[in-house]
DNA sequence: ACATGATCATGC
DNA sequence: GCATGATCATGT
């Protein structure tokens, strides 16, 4: 079922716009959660399965024929993002020779199909509601932005400041800890270039910057 | 009220 | 542990 364009993905991304989620589950024949505690994932993996993306793959994007990631993002009554989004992971080691242009980050927000999905934890998970999809691609500015955040959060990596890193850095993007829980450990490099235990980092997108996306391409005010 | 740091599920 | 998909929930 995977679309063999962009305007047949954009098409059936369209053509789920205003379902509830029980009702996309159902046609699906897919077993819908009481809530999203133990299935954060929940929503995201619905989407990509009736869009027709592969699950579980570890292809860079989720479209990779079509150059396309898939992104599902809660939003409020609003439209506002209620959180963040994650991009990938940041290598912590083994990064000599990484630089914005062949970034896992550049290369994931090159593309983007967002689908809104109401997020407020008032609303039964059943019945939230999706939203009209956003094909978006950074404009030149965004991608600046994002790369000058990029290029200053790998500097405090690369020159072993990996303990000083917190998520108040970055104006767009931001490091934050990406594992299983507060004992996940990877591998690290710190300021005596020794190899360290310390917390997986993953970047995520701010949600002003999100939301910034989302209001880009909003209609009728 | 909200962002940061912590956490949940799954496959390999 | 890493990569996929993210949201939870506590501290400030």
């Amino acid at each position: 079922m995977r679309p063999k364009n962009e305007q047949e993905l954009l098409a059936r991304a369209e053509s789920i716009a205003g379902l509830t989620l029980s009702e996309l589950a159902s046609q699906w024949h897919i077993a819908i959660p009481p809530n999203l505690k133990r299935d954060k994932g929940w929503v995201g993996m619905l989407i990509e399965t009736v869009l027709g993306a592969t699950a579980g793959s570890k292809a860079e994007q989720d479209f990779n024929h079509l150059g396309i990631e898939l992104k599902t993002i809660p939003i409020n009554s609003k439209g506002y993002p209620l959180e963040t989004t994650f991009v990938s992971l940041a290598p912590l080691t083994q990064n000599s020779g990484i630089i914005w242009e062949n970034s896992h980050v550049r290369h994931k927000l090159a593309k983007v199909l967002w689908i809104p999905v109401e997020g407020m934890r008032q609303i039964p998970l059943a019945e939230r509601r999706i939203g009209c999809p956003i094909l978006w691609q950074p404009s030149a500015d965004q991608e600046q932005r994002l790369r000058l955040d990029w290029e200053e959060l790998m500097d405090y990596i690369v020159l072993g400041k990996i303990e000083e890193i917190n998520a108040h850095l970055g104006e767009v993007l931001q490091l934050r800890p990406k594992g299983a829980n507060s004992r996940s450990l990877t591998k690290g490099i710190d300021k005596n270039g020794q190899i360290i235990n310390t917390l997986p980092l993953g970047f995520y997108l701010r949600k002003q910057f999100t939301s910034e996306i989302l209001q880009q391409f909003m209609q009728n005010g």
